[in-house]
DNA sequence: TATGAATGAGTTTTCATTCAT
DNA sequence: GATGAATGAAAACTCATTCAT
């Protein structure tokens, strides 16, 4: 079915507009995120956010989705592939640096930050943390399945301190300028890992 | 002696403002303590913010440097206190539900998360976690002197990271309502804090 | 067909605006012209403003053009028609009392008095000023021709001094209330210009 | 009569906010001269202001006060010396040049043009002009004792003519960043008016 | 005299959202 | 579907002015 000239079909509307929130979000911040800003970013007009999401936070939910659900993918892929404690290590360390360069976290983390005075937003990022768990627990069944730490502390739990430290780090990413730091850090965890293997 | 209302010491009108800023970052977040929001919870004029303070900017980070300064000081007494691993765990464990309760790290988790958008005050905020991992550093040294983690991992690059998870700790609690996986997890790292020792 | 109110054809509520803020100048002066007392003036959102012109100052640039383009093709055309410096001479007089009447010369001599601090704004304003230099200059030239005046002083400076003279007119008219002493001023300079035909 | 370290006599406080008032008028324009800015100009407390003058605009006031006084008397002094119109035209010239100079020149205008909306500071504004225009018409008069200008016009509105031409040079010489075409312009009044002679 | 503190009303500008077309 | 226009509320910040000391 072809489309009309100049105007793109509903769908990929939809997609420009969570693509432009998507940059705005990893830009501006959350507090940045603004339907103007959004509209700005995107080229298209503010009221089309309304008519197509309803409100702002909506869109910010549904651009979250869209970055959960691209790299929980990709983060399948990789630690389906990695086999020893040493391989997810590497992995961890590879799909950090891919989502740094890419902003994927950034948007994670500002959702986090930015639903604090929001209830409901809170409620939905929460629904959104849950598939990262499991897929970390996976990966630390994976990498610690028989060593003392797995006995020692529950891989669910461990899970969920994997998830909220790979929030901080994303915190603390934006305000490391030369990535000096957090660079190194992640190279530290690497070795720490082997350790515990 | 009785003060009027309205009138009063001008060091002690810096005090409830700057007061009034962090329940209002507490309660709603770094997106939510505008200036009305603050005046509003303090009681007191909006433009007393401006005369006392400048900027909402300024007043934020003013009341940053109140949390940080009272809680390093809290939690440099009990790091001097303990002397084993297990001590330093229990201390940390017991702080950081104090810190919790009092919503101290929620501020600086708010803060660093509302500096992504803004350059100079992201510059602030970096300053002003220097102490924390200098003190972190130093509580690590303590519990780790000698294990083999301490050899794998700079103590420097370790403190960062516990810093981190910090961070991201504050931002996933309020996502937690009931508090029970935060709590728990807590609970746990304090097992594997025994494994490392 | 009458519209409804609230929603109108964009051009026609921008020249609402622009008339709205035309009326302000002229009433309150540079510094009395604000967003709200135009918006209060106009009987619409002071929103409004922001969204058609982006700022005060481009909406009172935008003013200060309408202004100047009408006058300037009712002057024009008065000049055109015109022969003798006497006939010129009693043209300036008529438009003048047009411009003090309604008020034309006041948003001028408002807009460059208030221009002083704002050097953007000064530049824009000096750029409306050429087109009024350059018809003044061709009415001189009509009018002293061939005359020993034309030959001492260029008619471009000449031209440069009448304007300015015109700006101080405007200024020194609203505080003569009675017009006494310009009206007596205008009839003067009348007679000085049959002396130099 | 010693007074005391520190505070200034009554007298020259009022000297120094009366100051940093011109000098503000002078930078920033009628709209500019808020208390606030005065009083950083003068580095001294605003409520001071308010002490010494009751408003912002008997400030101004007592500012234009002061700098009319001041050139008054040297223009009185150097038109006193003057005997021919060429002298005179010279004494105008180079007077104009230290009024720009000194920017005393743009706090009349800005007086004037600031009290559009104001008809109490103008009716003070207009009573402050007299002396000028009398002074003017005192020049006049030894310039163009007996020529034939001086029959067509009545001396009185000729001084008019002329102070109104200065208010609007004013206007226009702070438009004219480089000040050549002002520089000019008050070259060839020079010439026009040895032509007048 | 002088000042730091305080305030209510004001400033420009941006917000999310709605609506007629 | 899409858009330009419109709006009330809110943002940060400044205003002239007052007052207790």
């Amino acid at each position: 079915m072809i489309k009309k000239s100049g105007r793109q079909s509903g769908e990929s509307t939809r997609g420009r507009i969570v693509e432009a929130a998507l940059q705005t979000l990893k830009d501006k911040g959350f507090a940045g995120a603004t339907s103007r800003a959004i509209a700005r970013a995107g080229g298209f007009n503010q009221a089309l956010i309304f008519y197509h999401f309803g409100t702002v936070d909506d869109l910010l939910l549904a651009a979250l989705d869209k970055t959960s659900a691209e790299r929980l993918l990709r983060y399948r892929e990789e630690v389906d592939r990695a086999e020893t404690a040493e391989q997810l290590a590497e992995v961890a360390a590879r799909v950090y640096k891919e989502d740094r360069d890419q902003g994927h976290m950034t948007v994670v983390s500002q959702m986090v930050a930015g639903s604090v005075a929001k209830p409901e937003l809170a409620k939905e990022v929460v629904t959104r943390m849950e598939p990262w768990i499991e897929l970390c627990e996976e990966a630390l069944r994976k990498a610690l399945g028989q060593t003392p730490a797995a006995e020692a502390v529950p891989l669910r739990d461990l899970a969920y301190a994997v998830v909220t430290f790979y929030l901080g780090l994303n915190l603390v990413t934006h305000l490391d300028e030369d990535r000096e730091r957090t660079e190194a850090l992640v190279a530290r965890l690497q070795s720490l890992a082997q350790l515990l293997s």
